[in-house]
DNA sequence: TATGAATGAGAATTCATTCAT
DNA sequence: TATGAATGAATTCTCATTCAT
């Protein structure tokens, strides 16, 4: 965030005014809903000090640029994502549950939350240039990974997962599998002239996610 | 397209008339890199008639406005993959081998055109608003799926493949593996600290995808 | 200039508009008097292109920004001044009446064109940042200098001037005398509590520059 | 001032009162730095509190808006040079190394403070709009002139000088002289392609302007 | 078919200034 | 005395689009 605010010890005198932290945090919900909704071209700033209820200007004050403030953004869920992830605790499970549970957390995940979708679809196109530099790696980088090669090694040992299973390519899979489907629903759906949304059509398209996963990863 | 060009039934001997056609697939494709490098909302009519390098009152000639620019494009895209798709006669191959030769496709056209990606996620950012009304059903509806449906019954019937698959799952499975990992590469090659586009990587990466896929088809 | 016009051979069907030409012409004069009245920082586009009765935003499409048409306007202004020395001719009258001529045109151009001084004022507020790069030398280079050293050469020769003037600082002095009293005759009216201004006034200083430049040159 | 401190009559004891004059002439410093740099128009109001290291509400706390700052500035200013005058003591030299002292005096202040021409420039694009309403007619007023009045007188009644010199014309004189070559050096500089600001050229310069102005006063 | 000139409606950003403490 | 938060009114510049030929 770009100016630090000090606000822990202010008495909260008045609910909404003069409170530098939650004008920020109002300002990059506003922000990540219009970046979501238009894409960062798209996207207004007029609207979005709009949705915030809060002067334009301010969005100036603390972010400096539509650039920053989009990057802001960007970070703020990585960070969110991150918090999600930590309460899976997919250690504590046998390795294909565990598995599944991971299937299930990346697709409920994604679609709640739809416009984290969006935001990297844009800092894609932007080809990363809005990426923290990965001065907060340990922001960016999922411990998923890690855990991800636990719950492999667990289950090569126990003799229910093959070997030689890259966990990278692996997370990369699961969510590719979901993120493609829910990112370009509207176009698939145009495609195959099937409403994909639809709850029997999203729960299918979970069990299918995750046949093809553990399908993929359990020995024959 | 907006301005049908009369160049399809006029014998090709007046070069005004090929012309007209020329300027067209001209702008067309220089709004497709505009709009594959931008998105919509940051692609510019002026930028993209300099790269045409054409008048800019052209453009609105021939497309009408930038919305329908971006819908020509879309529908060009998806004909040059359609197109690209009739070249492959997958019946002529062994169930396992199509599934394979389907999987090397998808990879390699993505691969070649990273800006079907790119316009897919602008399409959908969009909300499928710049979709052809179904007009051209047969532009759009994958004629592969019909294709796959029959591989699988092949695959099936011989007893390699396991039943229940369904062709369109499989597809956007197919699509959805090689997509995410190309679309969002340069995310992903930050978040996991390693790049994901050297020859080697992407070498891997269709190797994994073969393999899930087949893992999931072929009977255990 | 920033966009050549090619007017020569239009017709000219209309007085005003899609006279390319013209329209810069106009632009450039109105935004001459904006910069001059009100300097670099406190001009206005807004004010440009009513002055100028045109829109605004062809200022841009001919001049591309604020900056640049400053250094438009500042080479005109160049341009102008050197064209009206061409007509001086002080090649043909005696060194002291060639010298008295020259301070007489000094003068007599800076209090028709009071802008000029404010032009040079707000260029050098910016450390000449806005001069051109010297590419047209020709056009700022003054030939005075050259004619000035012609001037005091014949007049030492005749006798009547001392030598070793050196006519870069002369010229320096013919203008800094004339432009001071102007450009600051605000500031120094107040100072001296008399108004500089008058015809008298500036009839008498006009006297008291030609006799301090020729009381420094002509031989005691 | 707008905000008179008391500190002149305070005892000098208390902290917070001496504080307030400081900041006050902390803020004047930066405020005409940031003046002289940018002119009137082209300052900001933020990078006056920047320079200072002060909190910019604090500036309005003290002096209101922007406009009456300028004007402290330029108040302050004449209140610089009118003291540094204080210390010449011409009426104790010889009328002609009096007037040399004086010529010495001028081009020195300006060489040493670049600041209070850019300051005047200001001043006289806004048409004196900022100078004190003649109110501090003893700020303004050089006593210089007076000064300057008698040692033409002395001169004259020694045989030295010439008569029927306006101080007036010749105190602007002798500052025109200077002036100009250091207010526009890098227009001139540029326009006659040579360094007017190398230390031999200023050398050159301050004898030149000697020169001119005694040459004009000394009876031949 | 093709093009340069022109424009109105924004859009990002800036700026002096005020509020609340 | 001092400061961070907040704002309304510009201000520069942009953009899709139309005009006139």
């Amino acid at each position: 965030m770009t100016r630090a605010t000090r606000s822990g010890s202010a008495a909260p005198h008045d609910e909404r005014l003069r409170d530098a932290g939650r004008s920020q945090a109002t300002i990059l919900a506003a922000a990540r809903d219009e970046f979501a909704e238009h894409g960062l071209g798209g996207a207004r700033m007029e609207r979005i000090a709009t949705r915030a209820a809060l002067n334009k200007r301010l969005i100036y004050y603390y972010f400096e640029d539509k650039e920053r403030l989009f990057q802001a953004v960007l970070e703020q869920s990585y960070r969110d994502i991150r918090t999600a992830e930590q309460a899976l605790h997919l250690e504590a499970l046998p390795p294909a549950d565990a598995l599944r549970r991971l299937v299930e957390f990346t697709w409920g995940y994604y679609l709640a939350h739809p416009e984290f979708l969006t935001l990297l679809n844009s800092a894609n196109l932007h080809k990363g240039r809005h990426l923290p530099e990965s001065r907060t790696a340990s922001e960016l980088t999922s411990p998923l990974v890690e855990m991800l090669a636990q719950i492999l090694e667990r289950g090569r040992r126990g003799g229910q997962f093959r070997g030689g299973v890259d966990p990278v390519q692996l997370y990369i899979s699961i969510a590719g599998l979901a993120y493609f489907y829910l990112s370009n629903n509207h176009t698939l759906s145009t495609i195959f002239g099937r409403d994909l949304m639809t709850p029997k059509a999203r729960q299918e398209r979970l069990s299918h996610i995750a046949d093809v996963i553990l399908g993929y990863v359990l020995r024959g």
